[in-house]
DNA sequence: GTCGCCGGTTTGATCGTTCAAATTGTCACC
DNA sequence: GGTGACAATTTGAACGATCAAACCGGCGAC
């Protein structure tokens, strides 16, 4: 380090002056080493330790036309599920690791201008998209105007094949869900979930009702639907608890249904729940739980690494194929008691 | 906008050719109104609009030796309280009106070399830092760099007047949990929290301690610390209430305490919980928990306006004095049953 | 002996903006 | 008519890095 003190102003050129070299060959020291022959590249890396050189950010960018910045919308955290949270952390990670920071923005204001001028500015070289919806208006509002982005979720109601997206297969995790549900010996397993029509909602019902059938069980009466509050699930499950033949078991669209219906279900005489309950998102509220509870988790980690792959590959100017990427997710077990795994 | 299409690219000199004025007019249409003639300004302002002229930020950036940037380092998701999520959301919105950005880095390396080459290479103006604890070793590390910083979290352990913070007072929240439970008719109010030695535990334990000195009530055997996770806390909640005169509610250090204490005391054959318990951050996990749990909210908006005040007169250079700002949390109180409030 | 080639290094230009100083035009005042 | 004051605008020079092209000394080939 050397100096200390002063959080600001070595330069190239005081390193270049310090070494006895030329600007260019500080630069070739650090781009391209190979380009120099060892002794200088010695020198002059001296004294870069020795001054504390670190090249400006500012100058680079101009320079080559870049921020290395991704940017991100912050969403409002809002209910149980900190999917968002640990999708950023995940992200963060994955950008730095391919020497990209997140940039956050807020809300104020109109997210599509807010984003285009962030691109148009060049603060942020791309932007990535959570929450994408059914049909979402900003898909095409970017690609029209040629905004790089990456989608974290399908897009749907639009052709996938046109833009770059990585998703988290859902109906392939209830379908876990419900095998694991059966394999306890359950045969009436119900699903909790959105009304038809959200997204991933209908994503994941279309899990539930593949392993229900694939498992031969009878079950056209055991989907319910409802809003994504904890009170509303529990009505919903109650509704189905009280048919003629109840489920006794639930796999649900998210951890919020899920907490819902193990509510419905109530608790035994022998103090532990009557139902057997998965949840989806395996946010930390299930687990402080009590008993712990199963739940689908979704591989953030790796979304978010593939997130940033395609948006360097997009980027990187080589017309690469607009391409998505599906993910599998993973059943995380929580076992208290309850039926025995028959086999 | 005029052209869309490709997202990059009208500079400043071509609008001023578009205009028929020079680039520094242009800027000054823009940064200083007054210099300019009102009806060269509407010739310029026409030709900004129809190329859709925005500023080229890396070359701002360079000029000005800013990047309007502060940097916070990504914590990992943890527990039950998002309070890191909500005050980067508060904080992203607070810094987005002064016209500053957040740009997150993650946790990969070490933080305090990670920071200052953040500074040193002038991508961030400043830190924000979070889980300040006792005796930070980054507050005098940052310092002697001259790296500016503000902390969300009061300096404990270190001169406090030597650094620029804004915190909320835990004891004053605590000790309205205190006031409403005592409100309520109980007479024997524990406490649960961290042990002691933590920073802010010590704080809100503090704040238990003089209300129920304040109350006149006979509490010293109604303390109780462990770890922060539910099943700890239930354990610690067990020991207080087998004692010879249990107490009949709890105001606790965090939410995770509170989920414990109430998970300890049962529900009791009304259907009801057993104890009153007031937990601390209002996390939505206690939202969606039934009956609903009040907690003491902290006011992450203003904490997060704070802090980028804060920052913003660091910055201006003028040698503003270095101050904390102590904030006030609220109590949000979510009635089922219970003792009568008695007056 | 001249030429071309090559690795290693330097020079000049450039990215797009803003600062500071210079320039022009207009008018009032002596 | 000359001078100073002033408003409106322009010019030149940074800011710190990198790209592209030029340069230079030494060596082998013809």
């Amino acid at each position: 380090m050397g100096r200390g003190g002063d959080a600001t102003g070595v330069t190239i050129s005081e390193v270049a002056a310090a070494a006895g070299v030329s600007r260019q060959t500080v630069s070739n020291v650090l781009k391209a080493p190979e380009r120099v022959a060892p002794e200088t590249a010695a020198r002059v890396r001296r004294a870069i330790d020795e001054l504390g050189y670190r090249p400006n950010r500012a100058a680079q960018n101009l320079r080559q036309r870049t921020s290395r910045c991704i940017g991100l919308k912050m969403v409002s955290p809002s209910g149980v599920s900190d999917l968002f949270d640990r999708f950023l952390h995940a992200l963060t990670e994955a950008a730095g690791a391919a020497g990209y920071h997140v940039l956050l923005f807020g809300a104020a204001g109109d997210e599509l201008t807010t984003s285009e001028d962030l691109i148009r500015t060049g603060t942020v070289d791309a932007l990535v998209l959570v929450d994408v919806e059914v049909g979402d208006p900003r898909l095409p509002w970017f690609t029209r105007r040629g905004i790089p982005f990456v989608c974290f979720g399908r897009p749907r109601g639009q052709a996938r094949g046109r833009f770059w997206w990585a998703d988290v297969d859902g109906a392939h995790g209830v379908a876990r869900a419900v095998d694991h549900l059966v394999a306890r010996g359950h045969r009436r397993v119900a699903y909790l979930g959105w009304p038809p029509g959200n997204g991933f909602g209908d994503d994941r019902r279309a899990g539930w009702e593949e392993a229900v059938r694939r498992h031969g069980l009878d079950a056209a009466d055991l989907v319910a639907g409802s809003a994504e509050d904890v009170a509303a699930a529990a009505a919903a499950a109650r509704t189905l608890l009280a048919g003629s033949e109840p489920p006794t078991a639930f796999a649900c669209g998210s951890d919020t249904f899920a907490v819902g219906a193990r509510l419905a279900g109530g608790i035994g005489p022998d103090g532990w729940p009557n139902l057997d309950v998965v949840g989806f998102d395996d946010s930390p509220a299930v687990m402080l739980m009590s008993p712990p509870m199963s739940s689908v988790r979704q591989p953030l980690d790796e979304v978010a690494r593939r997130v940033v792959g395609l948006l360097i590959d997009r980027l990187s100017g080589a017309e690469t194929p607009r391409e998505g990427v599906m993910l599998r997710p993973d059943l995380v077990i929580r076992e208290w008691r309850g039926p025995e795994p028959v086999h």
